[in-house]
DNA sequence: CGCTGATAATCAGCATACTGACGATCAGTG
DNA sequence: CACTGATCGTCAGTATGCTGATTATCAGCG
C-alpha cells in the first residue's frame, strides 16, 4: 500500500473517533449475526426491551431513554408496529402523546431473543482478556455518561 | 420513570453494544461540533486523509482501508467530488478501476481541518483520567483488530 | 478469437441518525 | 373564551451503512 512517508500523514486507527466507529460497525454485525433468526436490529431491540420494562411509556421518553432523536424513533416504531410487535395508543389525558405497549407477539419475541442477544454481547468483548472486560465497560460508561448532554436526545436512563 | 421491578428487565446501559452505539453517537457529535466551520463528516475526513496519504488509491482499497462497504464509499466520494475536494480518474491499465487524488482545495481543507479534528479526538476521551486514555485506546484496538473480519470490507490498514 | 469466471464500481432497497420546519394540542393568562 | 408560548409527534432533506443484483471490464483458457 506504499504510503508516502510524510509528516502530514495521519494514522486513522489511532484516532478515538475512527476506532469507535469501527467498533460500532462490528458490534452491529455481531448482533445481527447472533439474532439472525428474528430479524431485529440493535435499535429495535432497545426499543422493544424498554417498552417492555416501562409499559405505557411515551415516544419522547423512550427516545431519550435509548439515546435517540424523536424523529428517528418514529420510523423505528413504525416498523415494529407494522410487524405487530408493538401498539401505539393516544394518551387519554393528552392527545399529543402516544403511549406504547408490546403486543403478545412482541413479548414472545423478546423471550426467544434473549439468549441470542446475550451471546452477541459476550462475543463483542470476547477478544479482551476476561479480567479487562469489566474495566472496558466501566470506561465506556464514564465516556457515555460524561458526554451525555451532547446528543440531541440525552438519555435519562 | 417507574419501571416495574421484573426479572425480565434488562439494563441497556450495561450492554456493550448499547454503550458502544451511544459512544459512537457522541463521537460523531463532538467531531461535527469541533469541525463545524468546514462542513465535513467523520467518514468524509477519513476518506480525504487516506487519499492524501495514499494518492492514486482505488475505491475498493480505500473502502477496505477505512472499513467501509464499496457501495457506501461511492456516495461519500460523490459528495467530495461534487465539492471539488477530490478527483476520480480511470486507471490506464484497468478501466474498471477509478483512481483517487485530492485537488488543491482538498489538501488545503485538510490543512485547516487538522487542529479542529485533533481537538475533537481529545475531547472524546477527556472525561477519562489522563492515565486511562491510552489503556482505553489499547483495548479499543484489540476489539477492532480481533473482530476485523466481521465487516463486509475488512480494513487492511 | 470467443467463452468463462472473477473483479471494480454502481444501483435499488432498507435502516439508523441528524437538523430544521411544521401541525396538533395543551397550559396559562387576561 | 381568545391568545400566547410550550410541547409531542411528524415530515423533508441529508448522510452513513448494510445486502443483493447488475454492468463493465479483465484475465485465462482452448
Amino acid at each position: 500500500m506504499n504510503k508516502k512517508s510524510n509528516p502530514a500523514n495521519v494514522d486513522l486507527n489511532g484516532l478515538p473517533g475512527h476506532a469507535i466507529r469501527r467498533l460500532h460497525q462490528i458490534a452491529v454485525a455481531v448482533f445481527l449475526q447472533e439474532t439472525e433468526a428474528h430479524g431485529v436490529t440493535p435499535v429495535q431491540y432497545a426499543a422493544l426491551q424498554t417498552v417492555r420494562d416501562t409499559p405505557g411509556i411515551d415516544q419522547r421518553t423512550l427516545a431519550g431513554s435509548i439515546g435517540l432523536d424523536t424523529s428517528t424513533i418514529a420510523g423505528v416504531l413504525d416498523r415494529l408496529q407494522a410487524r405487530g410487535l408493538l401498539e401505539r395508543s393516544a394518551a387519554p389525558a393528552d392527545r399529543r402523546v402516544r403511549l406504547l405497549a408490546l403486543t403478545k407477539n412482541g413479548r414472545a419475541l423478546l423471550d426467544v431473543l434473549l439468549p441470542d442477544m446475550q451471546r452477541a454481547q459476550q462475543r463483542m468483548l470476547a477478544p479482551l482478556p476476561k479480567a479487562e472486560r469489566a474495566e472496558f465497560m466501566r470506561m465506556l460508561q464514564v465516556l457515555v455518561t460524561s458526554n451525555n448532554e451532547l446528543s440531541r436526545a440525552p438519555s435519562d436512563g
